[in-house]
DNA sequence: GGAGAAAGTCAAAATTTGGTCAAGAATAAA
DNA sequence: TTTATTCTTGACCAAATTTTGACTTTCTCC
């Protein structure tokens, strides 16, 4: 399965480029021109990003340490300056890995497969999840009991997506506002009671069993 | 816990200087001034690999090739080399990170902690504390005595968790106090009292022995 | 041994939290 | 546009937890 790698960078011409290269490597490339897009574009689930730190609005770095709430995946950082101390933000903000530019493109392929390759090597996230009968794939948002497929919206989908993929910890419900609803957290509780409502909900009828764990007073957790 | 890092270089005058620094940094630091030295230093389990690609024999690349046989840790290439066409072998070799000299200490130390970092976000193992045929997960927070569950309260896990992460020290209850509910709550010691109870009660039915110990006048203590 | 302080016990009150429901808002589909 | 679906909100209830206070027991020191 190809790779997602998401490009961030305010300077379409360097994107166009970028984006063209990795193609022709076989990755599949989102390009954001923004971080506003960025976060929006975080929902592709890239298996690699590439952050330009020099952007208007909320920079690179800044940026960098909002992603990082969400989701682990290596960031190498792009950029033009070349100071150690910047060098050493970028590291700290949460960074993986820091180009400077003008970089080389066999470089810099070179540098993102050793990342990939590294996170192969620590957790090959599984597309497909399974427990006791349910399927839960990941890359087609599909769940399936015996063959059966069950419906699940967007929402409903995402929060199972997390929990599951994280079976047997607890999460209070700003931890899962925070992961499926992404960085502006100021969620009301009760919009995850109702959607787990639902959720059980579905599973139950169609199985008959609890996958969610209530953890009174410390959240959710999906049974394995 | 300390990282370990093992340092490989043929030079002992920059080994010195960066075992030092290193350790300054609070690392445990090896030195290895041969590949066949690093690959005897393997057996101290290192957390990461400083590598230089310079060396007599077998050369850095070469070494970092068959030290992947062994071992599964963030390998950091340090030289003098710097076209593209080496950053790319070195990459390929399996290494995750090159860093050309001469580089800043600062840059150094930034892009170790990144790589550890990374390592401690991918694959951190279940927290887990036991005594005495009790098994207390912390990450799941969930208590066994020999294959049983116990359930504790929000509350009651907290002071477990806190009490058995210090096994023999004493706290008074303010202090219990502070660090289970967070802030400095003059006074009313009689929650304390109330919940050591429960947990009391909740421990000794299922094990039928004591784990906290009241110290008088001074606190309670987990007993390991 | 007895006074006083500290810890233990118990039950009831107070509070917090989660589950449920219905209805309005927002979004996507037709 | 209309229509259907999904998402969110707020209120309410029930359940579980947390806290409180009165009371008893235990310990320490004189």
């Amino acid at each position: 399965m190809a790779y997602r790698v998401l490009i961030v960078d305010d300077e379409p011409i360097l994107t166009e480029l970028l984006s063209s290269h990795l193609q022709d490597h076989g990755y599949m490339v989102s390009v954001a021109n923004s971080s506003d897009e960025a976060l929006a574009k975080l929902t592709t689930k890239p298996n690699l990003i590439l952050l330009d730190i020099n952007m208007p609005g909320m920079d690179g770095l800044e940026l960098c340490k909002v992603i990082r709430n969400h989701i682990v995946c290596p960031i190498l950082f792009l950029t033009a300056r070349i100071t150690e101390q910047d060098k050493v933000n970028g590291l700290r903000a949460g960074g993986d890995d820091y180009i400077t530019k003008p970089f080389g493109l066999q470089e810099l392929i070179a540098r993102i497969e050793a990342h990939l390759r590294r996170d192969e090597r620590n957790n090959r996230p599984p597309e497909v999840l399974t427990s006791q009968g349910l399927i839960i794939n990941l890359s087609d948002r599909k769940v399936f009991w015996n063959e059966q497929e069950l419906s699940f919206s967007k929402r409903e989908f995402d929060i199972i997506e997390f929990l599951s993929s994280n079976p047997n910890q607890v999460f209070d419900k700003e931890r899962i506002y925070e992961a499926v609803w992404g960085y502006d957290a100021e969620g009301d509780s009760s919009v995850i009671k109702e959607h787990i409502r639902k959720i059980r909900a579905k599973l139950m009828q169609a199985s008959g069993s609890e996958y969610i764990e209530t953890v009174w007073g410390m959240g959710y957790r999906w049974k394995k």
